[in-house]
DNA sequence: AAGGCTGCCAACCGCAGTGAA
DNA sequence: ATTCACTGCGGTTGGCAGCCT
């Protein structure tokens, strides 16, 4: 039978979004929303395919979208989450008003991972491997963050970073997450449970219980976001209670996480 | 100064889930 | 109950920019 493809190849544009098309798509949906992404392009006037045209709202035109760095809280709840529901990015995408579920995927293949890794190898390979190349590697990935700073302030959106509280990616998770044994801190680490903040504005120090409960999400959402964010949030993860009580179940039953990890 | 290497981001691809007909 | 269209998700990749040798 076979399924019919989004949409027919020829004729449509592919690749890197101009101005004036992220215009043109920004524009009729501010007019009439998005009921429907197959015909949209065609309504709008571009030769795109519907699910560029979401893609390219949801990840970058949308004016949910936080722009700039992300927080050390973020990456925390980041790591955290990620323990928790693995590769799920939408589900952790929804935890994090602002932050898309590509973004946080970028974000963890290009930061977070290797920091965890590098994190859980013994000192010992840090040196005997560390040829030049390497050390480079590590100061580019201290780099990245003004890089993408750089970036973002020359995006369409035009948005600037600078009210937000940027983190060098250097900085914190190492610290937070470098036990020595991942699966070992995961299972074993059951105080505490704390994600510490110095910024008290989001105050409620968040317990893993709390997170576990499918009926106490926004306790953990709470990362400076308005309640706007919040309710967009869950909005956007109607299926989290549903989603969350199953991995939970799933994880527990196979003893794999007991509980989350403290950071 | 130039080429190579690396990292990052945006975008694409294919599959799965869901709801309507 | 089945088929089909549509949306959403996760994995992957290409292009670009910056640093290092």
């Amino acid at each position: 039978m076979g399924r019919a493809p989004c949409c027919e190849k020829d004729g449509l544009k592919r690749g890197a979004w101009s101005p004036e098309e992220d215009q043109r798509l920004a524009d009729y949906i501010a007019r009439h929303g998005h009921p429907n992404w197959r015909a949209l392009p065609k309504h709008a006037g571009l030769l795109r395919c519907g699910k560029s045209c979401r893609l390219r709202w949801v990840n970058y035109l949308s004016p949910d979208i936080k722009r700039g760095n992300f927080t050390a809280d973020e990456e925390d709840l980041i790591i955290r989450l990620h323990q928790t529901l693995g590769n799920r990015w939408s589900v952790i995408a929804a935890q994090l008003p602002g932050r898309t579920d590509n973004e946080i995927k970028n974000v963890w293949h290009s930061h977070l991972k290797k920091r965890l890794e590098d994190g859980l190898k013994p000192a010992a390979d840090h040196d005997a491997g560390g040829s030049g190349r390497q050390k480079s590697r590590k100061q580019a990935k201290a780099r990245s963050a003004t890089v993408d700073a750089r970036k973002r302030q020359t995006s369409p959106q035009g948005q600037s970073s600078s009210s937000l509280t940027c983190s060098t990616v250097t900085e914190s998770a190492a610290a937070v997450s470098s036990s020595p044994s991942d699966n070992a801190t995961i299972t074993g680490a059951s105080h505490g449970h704390q994600l510490v903040k110095e910024d008290t504005s989001s105050s409620e120090a968040v317990t893993d219980n709390s997170f576990l409960s499918s009926t106490d999400v926004t306790g953990m959402i709470d990362l400076g976001a308005t309640d706007e964010d919040l309710s967009l949030a869950m909005s956007s993860s109607s299926n989290w209670s549903d989603d969350q009580d199953f991995w939970i179940k799933m994880l527990q039953e196979g003893g794999d996480i007991i509980d989350l990890p403290e950071l």
